[in-house]
DNA sequence: CATTGTGAAGTGATTCACAGCA
DNA sequence: TGCTGTGAATCACTTCACAATG
């Protein structure tokens, strides 16, 4: 603590929880929620940031740095309480309230992330599923009816819906992605293999199984070739 | 060019193409392959970094020194041969060869993944389905019967695979990973809610829903204290 | 003369290492 | 004594800005 007032946007005056955890932080606080729910379940009551780290898979040091960001919740000389820490965290990140998200885009992907049980599990609301395929309106998904796209506007307004997710083609992603926009959502995770462009104020995430492939493609290939030098070398 | 000898593992007297590229700069390759194989199908020839950098969403600065770990590919004043430089990308992620790939956990999500037409695309072959459940042995999906996981080490020997796709429930995932491992398997991709632990040769990626929500919810609630902190502010 | 390729500066994230505290 | 919280050091990535050049 000790000094630090500042930090990039900082209003004077501003005494509210610190702003600015670094956006890398921010990534891995579910990370740390997981292990802590996980902990929780085994009825541990107390861990070291050692034990964290282990469950959550990062060094114990980052950890600290990482929980030092929101504030300190820990005990010198005996570690965190689970609950408690975990409240913390859950709070942080916005998971004490409830998130409506649709999802646009109801092919084989859009029908997985549907069915996916972790949405509801954690503070996710599934409030509509959409598509613009007439054959598809309708289908029943778990305890939701596919809706034409054409109710996007309505679905996003009747149930403040901030979180938008487009399963759909390549080809159609940056439309729906305007639709949603004009509509108000202001947060978009995006599964179309597709470079969105939206204003400032909206956030986009991407999950795009083609490039991670790639990534462990070359990775693959730079241990091949590694190997190759080796044996060259041996000879 | 000028001088720039050398680069961290730098070995003397090893002039094949420089060793290390930047982790960034390896992740934004195939967003550039895609830009690239956009433009090449719209029937352009050459594009500028700035071109470039608007279809891949990144800043020209920045595109242009990622393009300059993997060589010098472009011509002063004019830009950038696309099919050349697409070319050139293409070899260095290692999508000149086939990587063989297997999925693991035919549920909901596996099944979609196993739909997937970027894979075959773009240099991945799918070697096999697999699963636990004897229910879902045996079901074809695209051209695939799902096997037994008991299959794994064969389908793995036989196939020169090297990446696994994990689609399997979260208990299970440190379970699979193992044994992909143990059957040589050194790159995976983990779509399980579970933290892996693999040995040093072995890369693991992860995608993960469920924490991509609640990167989303943290900005999401950002947005609304800052807006709020403004109107109370204004009154 | 438009555009690349790149040193240098700037920014952000990670790791170290230890003072401070229960 | 054991473990947290954190400055300081290091490392990685991005951006700037401009000399080099087809």
């Amino acid at each position: 603590m000790t000094s630090a007032r500042s930090r990039k946007s900082g209003r004077a005056g501003d005494d509210r929880a610190e702003r600015g955890i670094p956006e890398a932080t921010v990534a891995r606080l579910p990370v740390y929620l997981r292990a802590l729910t996980s902990l929780s379940d085994g009825d541990v009551a107390t861990a070291s940031s050692a034990d964290l780290a282990t469950a959550a898979g990062v060094n114990s040091a980052k950890l600290r740095k990482d929980l030092s960001y929101l504030g300190t919740y820990g005990t010198r000389g005996v570690g965190y309480d689970v609950n408690y820490l975990r409240y913390q965290i859950a709070r942080e990140i916005g998971l004490t309230q409830d998130w409506s998200v649709v999802i646009v885009g109801i092919g084989n992907l859009g029908r997985a992330l549907a069915n996916y049980s972790g949405f509801a599990s954690r503070g996710f609301r599934l409030a509509a599923l959409l598509d613009s395929d007439g054959a598809r309106v309708g289908e029943v998904i778990g305890d939701l009816k596919v809706s034409a796209v054409e109710d996007l506007e309505a679905v996003v307004r009747d149930n403040a819906v901030a979180i938008g997710v487009i399963a759909t083609p390549a080809e159609a992603a940056q439309d729906v992605c305007d639709q949603l926009v004009s509509a108000g959502v202001s947060s978009i995770l995006n599964f179309a293999p597709a470079v969105l462009v939206v204003p400032d104020h909206v956030d986009v995430r991407k999950v795009d199984l083609s490039i991670e492939l790639q990534i462990l493609a070359y990775h693959e290939q730079r241990k091949a070739q590694e190997l190759g030098a080796l044996e060259a070398g041996a000879v």
